[in-house]
DNA sequence: ATGGTAGACCTTCTA
């Protein structure tokens, strides 16, 4: 079973590149981040002639999840509990129904910048949820992927240049220190567990040519609750396809399970 | 100290 994610960047700018990779990467499972439209402007038909099942929770201009699956995709969750107000599309779950069932999110988590403004409380505001739904999932003893772009650093090996993120949302020490509590729970960081290479990032500004310099991060993570993570094989950053033409700025991130 | 690029979309916001 191959499962990956896939932060975008606008799936209608990205289509032809989203489509060829996943003619040739194949993922049984994939998440999708900033998808940038509302779901009657998401481009189903293109994946369904692939083969995918398709749930979209979209949302115009801004943020927006989606999941593909070669499975039947079944109970659906569209956002995290606990909504109060919050109307960013940035959570997607489903249980994927394969032989060995097991549940799967596409999640997006806010950027935060800048720091002491509102956006970094509602960050960490809704790390807190993720933190209580994640809690609630292991609850499940069920094989459970919580993937997607977490917009956190989880250490400076994760960073080409860490001491230039410092003042950055992304690596400040609440958010990464609400990272690891949703580790601590029992998460599996797939990437990690398996051993990641050196520059193992998933992410490359646009900005001063970041992805030809390597001044990369990590912040596109697959995490595994125990039941999932006694089954993973192997997980990779495909980051050869942050180096195509019109790329998006992250690259995907694949796990293989024994599932 | 702040601009660089990309995407959505209407002029500026988000990342």
């Amino acid at each position: 079973m191959k499962i990956a994610t896939w932060n975008v960047n606008s799936i209608n700018a990205r289509l032809e590149n989203v489509v060829a990779w996943l003619r040739e990467a194949e993922p049984d499972v994939v998440g999708f981040q900033e998808l940038k439209c509302p779901d009657e402007k998401f481009p189903r038909e293109a994946f369904e002639s692939l083969g995918y099942n398709v749930e979209v929770h979209g949302q115009k201009s801004y943020n927006g999840v989606a999941i593909l699956s070669k499975f039947p995709l079944e109970d659906v969750r569209r956002g995290l509990p606990e909504a109060d107000g919050d109307d960013h599309a940035r959570y997607l779950e489903a249980v994927v129904a394969a032989p060995s069932p097991f549940r799967f999110a596409s999640l997006y988590l806010p950027n935060g910048n800048p720091i002491g403004t509102e956006k970094f409380a509602y960050k960490l505001k809704w790390m807190a949820r993720l933190y209580h739904h994640a809690a609630d999932l292991l609850a499940l003893e069920e094989p459970v992927a919580l993937c997607g772009d977490y917009n956190v650093i989880p250490e400076p090996e994760d960073a080409d240049k860490p001491e230039s993120w410092t003042p950055d949302a992304l690596f400040q020490p609440e958010s990464r220190a609400a990272w690891r509590a949703i580790k601590w729970l029992g998460y599996t960081d797939a990437q990690a567990e398996v051993g990641r290479e050196p520059h193992g990032y998933t992410f490359w500004d646009y900005f001063r040519n970041a992805y030809e310099r390597d001044h990369g991060i990590r912040i596109d993570h697959i995490m595994l609750s125990p039941q999932a993570a006694d089954r993973l094989r192997a997980c990779e950053v495909h980051r050869h396809v942050r180096g195509r033409d019109k790329p998006s700025d992250h690259a995907p991130v694949m796990a293989e399970l024994d599932l």
